[in-house]
DNA sequence: CGACACGTTGATGTTAGTCAACTTTGGTGG
DNA sequence: CCACCAAAGTTGACTAACATCAACGTGTCG
């Protein structure tokens, strides 16, 4: 797109800043607003009827949240961490999205990874035991925050802060706190993973981490 | 799109049959190929290294298959009827969609879709008890079936025959063949559903189906 | 300092998995 | 046509894994 077309997508969008903990979209508004993430963390989330929660997804710096061309929102949009983020209307984004097709194409790219990635999530949640789930999570999140931080071609960091909250975690991962807990004593006695604080982790051993995480 | 546009698109692609149990593309396979689905159903799966699956995606005749705009493929795809597909080479098939936005859209529009439906599905792999995934599955197995026969405005159908076997509802439930069975059999002894033959399925209360799929 | 949210650990309960026997179904060839 | 076989499905007894319930740290902020 040119710089110009940018400038103008640019203008459409109010920037706003969400606090942790704030929903900036629930499951099953009108889907009156889309976004594109300028700073922070935030969740995405569905419950039951009877109140559990699972968190379908988690979104970073340049991810784009809300539903374009289609009505209703299907999980709600929470943040984690104080974030930014530039809102859009629906309409108004939409209508400039089908008049551009570079952002469509864009769109589109990062909407068929973002679908890889739920259905890679799914073998978690289907097939993969409680200290396999941790195991995965962990390294997942080491790959992300690597990525996200550009820490050159070393695609991993063995030493980072959770955005999530023990409960959060065992939101992502369809567990109880007390087994998500358990699950991390468990990798921090056997010398795989050390936790310094509540929030941070380090990944002692990849091998055997990788292999706590069913990649055997 | 224009017909002229339509035909060359159409005249692009290669009909394929493909038999019941047979495989169309690999986990992990270069992504060479993309395909619509024409007529019968078919699955999406990953496994661990171990050999337990997970059925990713159920996919019906008009849906997209494979990965464009992408290397690799996340997941297999396998027949779970004869069907009829329609075979583009994906270099083809994402040249051709650079070059027209109006195939991009409608793509995009069933990728949010079906990024909303594997979203959906996570709550149920990661929060529902065996019970209440057998009948959300019936539930949703009914309305799909309702959606593709385009039978009127009533949006259910009672009646139908399952396009999966035991250990296929297992893999797609993340459950073991016999906790389906069983779960099969207590919705049967409550009257709520029957089960005239092996691949057919009644809904016999409709209400106590929703109730016992956690819609309560 | 104290209150509260967050996290850990232990004892116990429940659900679904495992292992095994058995039944039903559908297809094949004598 | 029927006997036989393999694949699919059901059922039961037992087990393992995770959830639940409950008590007890620990760090943070007023």
């Amino acid at each position: 797109m040119s710089s110009g077309e940018l400038e103008v997508l640019n203008k459409m969008g109010r920037r706003v800043t969400v606090h942790r903990g704030q929903t900036l979209m629930w499951e099953g508004d009108d889907s009156s607003l889309v976004a594109n993430v300028i700073e922070g963390v935030l969740k995405l989330s569905t419950s039951t009827a009877d109140g559990r929660e699972q968190i379908v997804g988690v979104v970073y710096p340049s991810d784009f949240i809300g539903r374009p061309f289609g009505s209703t929102t299907h999980h709600s949009v929470t943040a984690l961490s104080d974030a930014r983020v530039c809102l859009f209307t629906r309409s108004a984004f939409d209508e400039f999205a089908r008049e551009h097709p570079e952002l469509e194409h864009k769109l589109l790219q990062r909407t068929l990874t973002e679908l890889d990635r739920a259905r890679h999530w799914m073998l978690l949640l289907g097939r993969k035991s409680a200290s396999e789930r941790v195991a995965t999570f962990l390294l997942e999140m080491s790959q992300r925050l690597a990525e996200a931080s550009c820490s050159g071609p070393a695609d991993m960091v063995s030493r980072f802060d959770l955005p999530l909250t023990r409960q959060q975690m065992a939101d992502l991962l369809g567990l109880t706190i007390e087994t998500v807990s358990r699950q991390l004593t468990r990798l921090r006695q056997a010398g795989i993973i050390d936790l310094p604080d509540r929030r941070a982790v380090v990944i002692l051993d990849q091998a055997a981490m990788e292999d706590a995480a069913g990649l055997a």
